[in-house]
DNA sequence: CTGGAATTGGCAGGTATTTGCAGGAATCTG
DNA sequence: CAGATTCCTGCAAATACCTGCCAATTCCAG
């Protein structure tokens, strides 16, 4: 196996998993735990990742917090993001947030041959990750810079995504409940979502098990405007039993 | 077998499988390692494939060329960028560039103790390094992503380009002539760098030395439209004597 | 048709890169 | 603080790479 082909290999691991151990990849690779060092350092020293102790976690360029945030609780986020990428099709126009569960759908996406897809998003995290997917075309929203949810907001933000008419969009919810629907913490953030959510053919809402029944302060859409929900838990759902929602569950 | 019909074979080869050796082409084709060598360098000075020890791989499928790109002399813009970071003032509006070498700026700037600083950008990979910087608002512009460029641009990026009259431009150019003054090689990207250079009361422009000299396709800005030049090495800055223009190099 | 220049492919050698191994140093964990 | 793991350094073998040279072929002018 070729050096570069090896070093790909590893960053697409460390992309889907946030975090690589040593002795994985020698088992995983078929080479010698010196070979994966060097490699590391390689990659380290060009900033693709950072070596700990034991192997080497994702280089952000994200502030702490931030990456923080999307740390916790990975493998449920990442197996959410899994199922919603079967949702994305050839020719399709699709908005997605700049939500921790959202930002895992890219490197899902690495794989799949992609044609004519466009996303647009008011996440600079989400649009860096999405430009190394071949046949996908990324529209960035723009506006003032929400430091701690690296998101781009604003009047400007909201005309340009008047404009959208997309076929679905994938947004992380900080609440979801029968009553209050979809529901996030920054107004900001929701008149954006629920701007292009009014405007989309379907919609699908990501939240983790910890988010069903919890309402947070600003809806971003009503019950019946969410055509699927995908949850990584399959704990009280009956609360969604009497509206056409959908509801996934990953195991 | 002729050469051209070998060059074409390998670049197909190439296609179906991501990746070739070229031990397998010196079998496949029949012809010595040699010859395989000379083929392989050639596509390659011709950007058709890239070299790796032990074959190639295509050029369209390198991965992170963004990060590699900023990898390259670092130490050098990183000094660049430090020097930079001198004309950034309490209560400026700022533009910067998504250049490898205004990217930068970003980490000399935490130390500082900024107060009303506010950036604006069409790079989401520099609106994020810029989100840690305490007392910076950051305002991205939207638009279409260019993948390997990493910045947004189009008609909505112009436009609301225009509406910003900043205090001071930091931008990356690919060339830097006194004819030509600065010069990028991306049309779109030069659109955009020029409607806030146009409207900026002082423009500075980083250019390490090997650009001196080099005339890039787009102009985006002229030799008296710019007020500082940082360079990394002194070359011949004579060409630069008779503008009013402050060169500034780093040792 | 012919001789010479130009291009192409192959060979030899020396150099550089990569990889794995062994050992000792550093770091983590209980 | 002690055992275990992980990490780094130097070294050697294998492999890959490059340079210069030569033979074969092609091309072209005379």
């Amino acid at each position: 196996m070729l050096a570069p082909e090896r070093q790909k290999q590893i960053l697409q691991k460390l992309q889907s998993r946030g975090q690589v151990l040593v002795q994985n990849l020698v088992r995983e690779l078929g080479v010698s735990e010196d070979t994966i060092r060097r490699d590391l350092k390689e990659l380290a020293s060009a900033g693709l990742l950072k070596k700990v102790h034991g192997g080497a976690i994702a280089a952000s360029t994200v502030p702490y917090a931030h990456a923080e945030r999307r740390r916790l609780n990975r493998e449920a986020k990442a197996a959410m993001a899994l199922k919603a990428t079967q949702f994305i099709q050839n020719g399709m126009l699709i908005f997605m947030d700049g939500g921790t569960t959202t930002l895992e759908v890219a490197p899902h996406l690495k794989g799949r041959s992609l044609e004519n897809v466009t996303v647009v998003t008011h996440s600079p995290v989400m649009a860096q990750s999405l430009s190394e997917i071949a046949g996908l075309e990324v529209f960035l929203l723009g506006g003032k810079l929400i430091k701690d949810l690296l998101i781009a907001v604003g009047p400007n933000s909201l005309k340009e995504a008047s404009r959208f008419r997309p076929d679905l969009s994938i947004v992380s919810a900080h609440g979801m409940s029968a009553a209050a629907g979809a529901t996030v913490e920054s107004g900001e953030d929701a008149a954006v979502k629920r701007q292009f959510i009014e405007n989309s053919a379907e919609t699908l809402v990501l939240a983790g098990h910890e988010k069903i029944g919890f309402v947070a302060s600003f809806q971003i859409a009503s019950l019946d405007e969410i055509s699927y929900l995908i949850t990584d838990e399959v704990k009280d759902l009956s609360l969604f039993n009497h509206s056409n929602l959908t509801v996934i569950a990953c195991e």
